[in-house]
DNA sequence: GATGAATGAGGCTTCATTCAT
DNA sequence: GATGAATGAAGCCTCATTCAT
């Protein structure tokens, strides 16, 4: 890498670094891209030699953080084998990345993350995964059927945005612990679990 | 009334008619209050006649949407009279509030809800009341300690807004008794229910 | 007189009321026909059976005021008579009609009053008519030739304008004997009076 | 100064010679910032890059102007000296800063330079340095004590602003030396001054 | 004549994007 | 590649005026 390609890789990532830290604070609309620039310390026309527009830095914060949050997840070990453990894990890799990555969460799990023109939604994406990893679990009898797998998934991923994003907003407000456990104990018993039968 | 006023009415109806179905389609920044007005047949100083401003009709659909719905929730039986009939009846009740005003739902439970200035945010009130209502059961023994009555009003309210937006975008996905029995499992049961002990 | 055209003339004379007592106040540009109207407790569309536009109600105002004006100014005693006694008169009369009529005279002795479309320039009117009389002084030598009537007519209008809403604005900063002899001194001695010259 | 920096300014200028112009004939009011921008051959986008808004061009026209005025004035040589003569250097200065600078004068004695919302009248600063001289003056004897320095300072300033602003309008009118001379024996003599005490 | 809702032209301002240097 | 001035479309909102009741 030449001294150029360094250079010119230093305005794209601190452009980048620009775009979470405000997009986070602000939301998409009300950052405009001088603002980026600003606070990124370089001239206006300079973001668009590293971004075709403001929704194509805004789609590759998004993307970016999708993939390591994707990641996280499914570096968790399979859920099949114990149940509870799985599914402890994965809310602790959720919180864990919200807790690494506070600006990509308020980003990711804003609506303004699919009011951008002509882009997937974020959330949806991962409801598709979700829900397609659990029409197995359906059809192999390992989850029951009254639970749709459609409907599992958008309130799973509506659950999980919405305690993160809410905590992400100030992690003094809860004990990561208590947010992982919580989020445990409803996937494993519910939001109101029946008082478990006595013998 | 006379017929000044039923006019003035009308319009004002107009107004908000068009406001909802631009709003929910195509969202909040998305609209100009010149769209509204030429949806609704009148000029575009007309809209300023009716609404302070763009946010003002936002608001008041809001605001109205919210308190139509507190009231179909707020209507349903005790909770603690029976568990599985009370957690039913209130997806059923949230469930016919999104068939009924589908146009309202999307604008409620999209963050844009929340982007409005000075503003207080939709969901939050919403998780406010849950999480109240939560603290006294957990107080007195009803639900379980290991959820945490704040984490939890966030993950019901995330669940909700989710599931119910994502249906009514298009009703014809799922029919409303799965969405309403799925709703009631997982709030019962869990995401992830543990096989029934067998004797 | 019927009793409709009473309530006629009535309307008429709050709106007029009403603009002497905003536009003295506000400006011209600041205050809308709406603002007149609601001063007046009457409806906006009322302003219009009464006058043309806005610029149609300010002229009346402007109108009727340097009427009362010239009025006062000419009906003093002969200025040929007795010089002094004839300067402090008129500047008796021109600050009694300031105290009589505050709004007046601020809505007359603002630039603004010229600013509307297609009117006379109201000072300008005034310098007029006294250059006229200046310029028979000069011509049967009563006044110096190095005085050009022009100009002093020009100088005597600004000055009594800026003088008389500067006081109008505030009667309190000075009491009315003060600004008459002050008005008086400099017309008959000059703003930089040289020392009588001693025997 | 690069050479963007030298497109900048000559466009900063334009914008000021074109605000200068536009304002002194058609006034604040009835002149938009599209017409300042296309009188001055660029884009209605860039008024804003170089002004915060119209008032504050109009506030830069006018602080400008009022500080060269300012600074002619000053420059004469002392009033104390010679009565006449210094009289007579500032009615000269006045006048030649009117010749030199048409436009502006018309800008700054026209009550619009009042009505710029949060602005301090051009006017009444004058008049306020006036005032404050005179009172020294009247303090010490130089000037006798029924003219009052409050009083003074407003009609002084209201007669140069009319007069100047007369004059700007058309020089033609008026040969330069007799606006001067008649305002200097205004100064010293009065606009009516009584006859001199015949030996 | 009074009413007041409706009109719509027009002004101010923002900001994503371009381009000459 | 970086710069930053310029661009101009587009949005929000005001308000003088009209007109049906």
């Amino acid at each position: 890498m030449t001294a150029g390609e360094r250079t010119r890789a230093t305005t794209r990532a601190r452009l980048l670094a620009s775009g979470k830290a405000l997009f986070a604070t602000q939301g998409l609309h009300h950052i405009t891209t001088h603002d980026i620039a600003a606070h990124a310390g370089v001239a206006a026309g300079t973001f668009y030699n590293h971004f075709r527009d403001k929704a194509a830095l805004f789609r590759e914060i998004t993307d970016e953080a999708l993939a390591e949050l994707t990641r996280r997840l499914d570096s968790v070990v399979d859920v099949k084998e114990d149940l509870e453990k799985g599914v402890r894990l994965q809310a602790t890799a959720l919180v864990g990345f919200a807790a690494d990555n506070r600006d990509l969460i308020r980003i990711l799990f804003s609506r303004e993350a699919d009011a951008t023109a002509v882009q997937t939604d974020v959330l949806q994406l991962m409801a598709d995964r979700s829900a397609a990893v659990r029409r197995e679990l359906v059809a192999n009898g390992t989850m029951p059927a009254e639970i749709d797998p459609e409907v599992f998934a958008q309130a799973l991923i509506g659950m999980w945005a919405r305690v993160v994003a809410w905590w992400a907003e100030d992690t003094s407000r809860m004990p990561r612990e208590v947010v992982i456990e919580t989020l445990t104990q409803i996937q494993l018993r519910g939001t109101h679990p029946q008082p478990k039968p006595s013998i």
